[in-house]
DNA sequence: GTTTGTCTGTGACTTAGTCACAGAGGAAAT
DNA sequence: ATTTCCTCTGTGACTAAGTCACAGACAAAC
């Protein structure tokens, strides 16, 4: 999944490994479509790919790192995201279950290194299919180059609508929008630096407009969480 | 390449249609990758597909436009754009000679609509390739794969740069960027509006921070066109 | 209970974008 | 050649967004 010349970092050597093979109904269970590979192939991938708990808050891959492996989520969230030479970040997308780190797959077919970052959102588990494996199977199985096909389409459209949501957007409707799609239960626990980390702005803007929608009725706040109101 | 049950726009209208077959040699020179795949292959996507001329300017997506033929860009070049509620418009990329029109083949392999606006920036030459004899080479041919794929991959990574330029770009450095690469024999003929397209920012953005290099002694400023002094 | 680190809020500033408007330049019409 | 009209550019006045510094509240750690 990562390469490079240096030491693993702390978050890489706390990853626990597991030993047992994943059995085809539980990796399908999280990829339906893979149902249809024949299994022979899909033996195959399971026997020579393992599967790896990650905590949450591990960095995955950093800008620049190559790829050995390609990973399947099979719960959890990767959060998928850019940093600005100032030190601020903008989430991209976040991969969860039934998706691959999508990345992984233009480095493996495509020779190049990771663009961007990536760190585990919540506690994740991932299959992780070698790199040469990966590479057989797509050429050839058509179910499978489906598949990666969707989610690079799928993923750019994505990253282009983000493009206009920055260019063009307010960052007071993105951010009400992100309180509506992030929260459960209509709260949700979080910081501000984190939900300026998502949108790509600033924490102080993040407070100023919070605290505007708190004057106007439509959110109650307190430190780590924030709570929206029916309008 | 386009549908619609609109009727064609004043701009689809005029283009123009070569009936001649255009020449393996003659595609290949511009997309050496082609060499490799099998000339059966090579001569029934010659066979099944047609050039067309689009003059600049001409509208050639809409976003939710569907796809019927793939574009593979023989001279020319044509500009990918975003455009928001406000009017404004941003280039996401451009797609030169060696390049196709990637978007064509996310809608075709992944069954989705066009998630941009593209327009011819210059006169520009295509070959139009049907989106079944396409759909079929890609599964037959890993060469076309493996170019669909790279050139998927390298869009996704310049779309995310992208999302990192104007989230925590300064406009005036991504305009002098802009002009630097933009300028022949350090001049460029454009208009302060066709720039605030491309950068996504506002024309009066881009009239006052050229003031601001013209003041600084970088650009000398006439109508229709900038020139770049020495620094 | 105290200390320390994290989180939040705010002031003062700069940068970026909007809206309105005016003037210059040049293409088109006469 | 002159006039008209359209495009392009520049600027003022405003709001929104982001930066930097700082202070206070909260809660985790000791």
């Amino acid at each position: 999944m990562k390469e490079g010349a240096s030491a693993p970092s702390f978050f890489v050597r706390i990853m626990i490994e597991f030993t047992a093979m994943l059995t085809s109904k539980e990796f399908t269970r999280a990829f339906p479509a893979f149902q249809k590979i024949p299994v022979p192939l899909m033996q195959e991938m399971l026997s020579s790919s393992r599967t790896q708990a990650i905590p949450s808050g591990a960095r995955i891959y950093a800008e620049g790192d190559g790829c050995t492996a390609i990973a399947f989520v099979l719960s959890g969230e990767i959060r998928v995201y850019k940093v600005g030479e100032t030190g601020r970040e903008i989430t991209l997308y976040e991969i969860g279950p039934g998706e691959t780190c999508i990345l992984n797959a233009s480095c493996i077919l495509a020779h190049t290194t990771y663009p961007a970052h990536a760190v585990a959102a919540s506690n994740v588990d991932v299959l992780l299919v070698p790199s040469t494996v990966f590479r057989r199977l797509v050429t050839e199985n058509e179910v499978l180059r489906d598949f990666v096909f969707a989610l690079l389409s799928q993923r750019l459209s994505l990253v282009m609508e983000l493009v206009e949501e920055v260019a063009f957007g307010r960052v007071d409707e993105r951010l009400m929008g992100y309180l509506i799609e992030k929260s459960e239960n209509n709260s949700l626990d979080t910081t501000h630096q984190k939900i300026a980390n998502d949108l790509g702005t600033s924490r102080e803007v993040v407070s100023r407009l919070l605290k505007d929608f708190e004057r106007k009725g439509q959110v109650r706040l307190s430190r780590n969480s924030i709570t929206l109101l029916k309008r």
